[in-house]
DNA sequence: CTAACAAGTTAGATGTATCTAACAAAATAT
DNA sequence: ATATTTTGTTAGATACATCTAACTTGTTAG
């Protein structure tokens, strides 16, 4: 059995591994917003248990048990926001909290219930891979729209952070996943774009903004 | 701040007081299948919080304060019953368990939402009614059926009991709120019924089933 | 290469929610 | 009205998840 606590640290455990190679004890205490000590205690903890590799003073990997279980949790995490936006009417600036809450929810017909009536997404509201029910997580292949060159048009496919700032940039701006961007011109100075799309022919964009922004080939399916 | 753990005490409290008068130690712990303890001592703690009226071997009673956080409570339980019958496909006897977790989720546009898509709706999928946003709860004047006399038209309300078991008997009976039932005959001897609607003609119900069907007149709208 | 800094661990304390064992009060039954 | 049973409380222990303070290991910069 895993407590509410375990599977947090599991979840930011994936999503670290995902960014990085190396996971350390301060990164983890810091996406938690807990002390490094007890993130020694509870590595100690799910060692016991095989969720994850540990050895003092070296980095933390979780064992392929540990991953199924975080890919769970993430599977409900991002059904539930799926759902929030498609039944419920939610914005996607919203739903990352609330999500956050449900995702602890016990209850299998509860998500494959969810599952079924949203038709069996294959990304959460935000482009991320919703992993299937054996912790599968289906591999994608977009790149930050910063690595576009002037001319290109490419599908804004999935977003490399989703806090809540950046997507209420992103509502201001009129930017959904989906759209086909035309990259207008770039700035090598400060890596900022210009980009057209829809209604707004000349939207400049921060190199940040670029970074985030993942993009794929408009004619390729996802 | 309420915890989760807390938040049980209280609807625990507001169900017990709902179905009798005094509410003592011994139940309390009983129906949280906790030892009693543990319910003293948790007592003392939600005295000092103002939730409970609570001193040495007399009956435990919510404050105001303490009945209107219970209510609020058992209004995220009812709704999302409610939702996830209405809304997500589920018979009456699956909701329980699901809705014992989400109504610890801690969002008041979630539920505020739920509550919208549903049509504000005054009972949950048991008849139950649905405490208000300011946890006032609607008094209901029902009556069991086993009150009833022979030849009696009356129209299934709510149930008194919402166990598994039970609610999995009324759906073999095809039993559903709203129905009217006739009564076609009485057992004085052993208190059960005989009573017709639909398509039964003829559909034996004990005692016990009796005084745990609630009724009203068929021409009550609630 | 060592001094300084950053990262990680150990030890020991705290708060919450639970338990068991032992004792005390209240209710009940003869 | 007293003995017995039921109910409730106290005291002290345990598990979990967290903390701070002090110490250790590893990394980096002069």
């Amino acid at each position: 059995m895993t407590s509410l606590t375990e599977e947090n640290y599991l979840k930011a455990l994936l999503n670290l591994a995902d960014a990085q190679e190396h996971v350390n004890v301060k990164q983890l205490a810091q996406v938690l917003e807990i002390k490094m000590p007890t993130v020694t205690s509870m590595m100690k903890k799910l060692a016991e248990k095989k969720l994850v590799h540990y050895e003092s003073y070296k980095p933390i990997k979780l064992t392929n048990q540990g991953k199924k279980l975080a890919a769970l949790v993430i599977r409900k995490h991002r059904l539930t926001e799926m759902y929030l936006v498609e039944k419920m009417g939610f914005g996607w600036e919203e739903v990352h909290e609330i999500a956050e809450q449900v995702e602890h929810i016990n209850s299998p017909k509860f998500f494959e219930r969810m599952d079924e009536l949203l038709g069996h997404p294959r990304v959460d509201p935000h482009g991320s891979p919703i992993p299937d029910h054996t912790g599968k997580i289906s591999e994608q292949d977009y790149r930050p729209l910063s690595k576009g060159l002037v001319g290109d048009e490419v599908k804004l496919a999935a977003l490399a952070h989703s806090s809540t700032e950046f997507l209420e940039f992103l509502n201001s701006r009129d930017l959904k996943l989906g759209i086909v961007l035309k990259i207008i011109s770039t700035e090598p100075y400060d890596g900022s774009m210009v980009v057209a799309y829809e209604k707004h022919p000349n939207e400049p964009l921060s190199a940040k903004a670029c970074e985030r922004l993942l993009v794929n080939h408009p004619d390729k399916t996802s």
